[in-house]
This record gives C-alpha cells, structure tokens and sequence, in this order.
DNA sequence: TTCTATGCAAAATCTTTGCAATTAG
DNA sequence: CTAATTGCAAAGATTTTGCATAGAA
C-alpha cells in the first residue's frame, strides 16, 4: 500500500522544493521506506553499507535527514539513548508510539486508540498549537526480566 | 511542601549509598530543588557561576547527574533539542509532562489526568514492564505564533 | 552550463574518563 | 586515615561545516 507511496510523495516534495534527485538520498529513501521503527544515522549508514545499495558518507546521511526532516518527510525520535532517531511520516495509519528496554536498549513500537484520543483532546486544551507529539514508555523487556 | 524534603531524600538516599556531601553535590541538588522545569548540563554549570552558589566544572555537573539519575532523584528528559535535559523526581504529586515550540525552543509544563490514566491502561497491557513514561507535545507557542 | 548533491576532512558540540589534589566522615 | 568528591585537561562520540568534485536538469 503506502509503503512505495512513501518514497514517491518523497521525490515529489523534494521536486517541489528544487532539488535534484541524487543517489545517496534516494538510497536513504528506500531503506527508512523499508523500516518500520526509527533508526539512528550510524545505524544507517551501516545498513547502507555491504549490500548492493551504494554506501553513503556519514556527513550526507545528516545532511539529507535533517532536510527529510524539514520537509517533514521524517521525524526525530527521542528515546534516551544519547542518539537521535529517524523515521519516515506516514499520514496516519503507521502512527505509532515506542517502547524502551532501559536494561538492552531494545526498542518497539505500539499504538493505542485510547492514549490517541486523550492526546487529542488534550492538544486543545493547551497554549500551543500542537502539531507532533511523542510517546515513550521505558521498563524491563520480557527477556531482560527473565534473565 | 515536598520542596526542601526533596534535598532531603536525596542527601539520605546518598548517604544510604554510602556517598560523603560534597559541596557541588549540594549546590546542584539545591539548584535543581528550585527549579520546576528541566534543565540541561550547561544550565545548570551557567545557573552555578556568578552567584552566592560556588561554581562546579562542567564534568562534575555531568558526574553529579549521572549519579542522580542512576538513584532515581533526577530524570533526563529528551525534548528534541540535542541536549539531555534533566529535573528532579517528586513522586506523584508535581509528575508532568512537556510542550516544546518547534520555533523558539521554550518548553512549558503540563499535567492531564486523561492522559496519565490511559498511560496507565496501557502500560499493563503492553510487553514492557513500564516503569517511566515520557510525553512532548511539540508545535508553535503563542509568541511565535503572533509573530 | 548552472545549481544541487556528495565525499572527505576538519571543526564544533556535548559527554565521559584519567589522574591528582581535596575533603568529608 | 580512607574513601568519596572535584577540577582540569585529555579523550570520545555524535553532529555540523567548508571546500572541491561529481552529477542532474
């Protein structure tokens, strides 16, 4: 479905902007469209490494994030681990909040309609005009527990 | 109330520790008892020179705070702007969240009972065992709005 | 051809560490 | 005294910038 408009609502807002579709940032384009949940920028440069995709200097992977991120094409992703996360803006539907494993690190992602709706409702009530918010719980992953 | 009983709790938390006082321990811990809203590193070093407070150098502020953190007296708090932030932790009664503005940068605090209660929902139906959670709202202020 | 895109290396930040001197208990 | 506390300077890590080259339109 959405997965491949991703990438070309991408390209076109870049278009729109003036720019010029180069191969580092296309690269970067299809590997956070293949991602559910946010990555840090080492942890995409390595993905770019190795496999057939071209690899991409670590000052352009900052570079096109943060204007992905102007363009609100991607969005930062705080969890407390010392390094910024990124991860595509998909309208609705793949919205989605995370959860932090304080002990391994681990990180997933979870939706609930409920927190949603008091978040919303919410957004109103509050000197700011609301446009993103986020969600982290942290605690103790399953596997951490047991061990 | 809770206001100097937090200095408090910490010092007995420390010294259960087996932590000696130490006068930069105090001064960051008085400071941080003063304030309602987080607070990065570098504030806080800034907030310490001048005054009738001594000065402590920038790598005890970071000691200092790991330390606070790892005994549960203070929190980070990551609101998207590069720098860890940190505040105290006063159970229950002054818990809140933050509203950051994309623009200017000012974070404001807020509490919302809605929202901490479907937190709490959800944290028990989800494969963590949450034991913090955290919530930005990021959008425009009313400044920069009118600006 | 004319801008944009990108890599490389240097610089800027923020944070952590090592070590020696100081201080609390 | 003995161990914790601090400062200072050096080291680390992440992110940004400057500059020259390659590449898209």
């Amino acid at each position: 479905m959405s997965t491949d408009a991703w990438v070309e609502r991408a390209e076109a807002a870049l278009a729109a902007a003036g720019r010029k579709q180069g191969t580092a940032r296309r690269a970067i384009l299809e590997l956070l469209d293949g991602e559910r949940c946010a990555l840090t920028a080492v942890e995409i440069e390595r993905a770019l490494q190795g496999e057939e995709r071209r690899g991409v200097s670590r000052a352009s992977v900052y570079r096109i994030l943060d204007e992905l991120e102007r363009l609100h094409l991607v969005q930062r992703v705080e969890i407390g681990q010392a390094m910024v996360r990124y991860e595509r803006v998909c309208d609705s539907e793949d919205h989605h909040h995370h959860l932090v494993c304080d002990r391994c690190g681990l990180v997933m992602p979870f939706t609930d309609p409920g927190l949603e709706h008091a978040i919303s409702s919410l957004s109103k009530r509050v000197p700011l005009a609301v446009s993103e918010h986020e969600i982290v719980l942290r605690g103790a992953c399953q596997e951490c527990r047991d061990a």
